[in-house]
DNA sequence: CTGAACTCGGACCGAAGAAGTCGGGTATTC
DNA sequence: GAATACCCGACTTCTTCGGTCCGAGTTCAG
């Protein structure tokens, strides 16, 4: 379990198909769901909420298409994860209003919770950048370890 | 997304159980489920699940029940998690054998599946101690704090 | 030795959500 | 105005989770 959509991974997919193309102005939909053998309809849906979430721009028209509203430094899985997938908690009970309310010995949440924030700030400290420089790379470990703080 | 199953959960909140009652030799999964409003049924298939896993011993007949095959202190979160949902990944190709061969262009998956390994980190550096510790502590912040190291 | 209390374990089902499809509508360019 | 591409909601299919039911095996008390 733990495991996010496949719409998810299409997102950071497309994102970083985006990124490793950066001189072109636009790539439609279908450009991208062909490089990777994603079905064309859904991804373009995904690239819309992409869009709606401001992390893509959009051009229609004729050679138009999808590119990156921000820098692709500046994109984090974590924003990805987020525009596609919604909020996610790693507690079933995911606290809205109603909650646990009717068992009241959710206390398991409290450290659990920490968990979310742990595993949010490790996507949060990754962005579309990464993944795409990370294309060919197997041996020459790079230096940029982050760490994470957890404080049960 | 990303969260775990009810049934882990409620793993979790079992063992904090047990955890929280040490002296007593046996717990029924009746007795652990009437605690928490949890249906017994379901709860008794996941004490099985555990027991089968090595966590937990069992013990038929009168006065039978659940108890901790090991110190609370020595069994991780991620155990629990892993033996009642079994192997989890973060990315949606979970790579058995044939994973992503379809799509030869899983370059998303080298560095999520970093992020994998820090999850579990994170997860492996829980005890069912630590939730059980953590009943009333509201304020009191302790020091436990772990720092788990990502690297790109 | 018989029955109550309990665990064991598979089969089963309904609901929810994910994955993917279809079709109509709108904007832009040539 | 036709081709290209985005936009967007509805719909179907499929998987899995959450939960229930029932039969069988164990253990212990009286």
């Amino acid at each position: 379990m733990l495991k996010l959509t496949k719409k998810a991974d299409y997102g950071l997919m497309a994102l970083k198909y985006l990124a490793e193309h950066p001189e072109t102005p636009a790539l439609s939909a279908k450009d991208i769901a062909d490089a990777y053998g994603i079905p064309a309809q859904l991804l373009a849906k995904i690239l819309q909420q992409l869009t709606k979430s401001g992390l893509l721009r959009s051009h229609a028209g004729m050679n138009g298409g999808y590119a990156l509203a921000r820098e692709a430094r500046e994109v984090s899985a974590y924003e990805v994860i987020l525009a596609i997938d919604g909020p996610f908690f790693i507690t079933s009970c995911t606290k809205g209003k109603t909650g646990c309310e009717l068992t009241p010995s959710c206390t398991i949440r409290e450290p659990l919770a920490r968990v979310n924030d742990t595993i949010a700030g490790v996507l949060k400290s990754i962005s579309i950048q990464d993944l795409a420089e990370h294309e060919h790379s197997h041996g020459h470990a790079r230096d940029t370890s982050s760490l994470v703080a957890l404080t049960l």
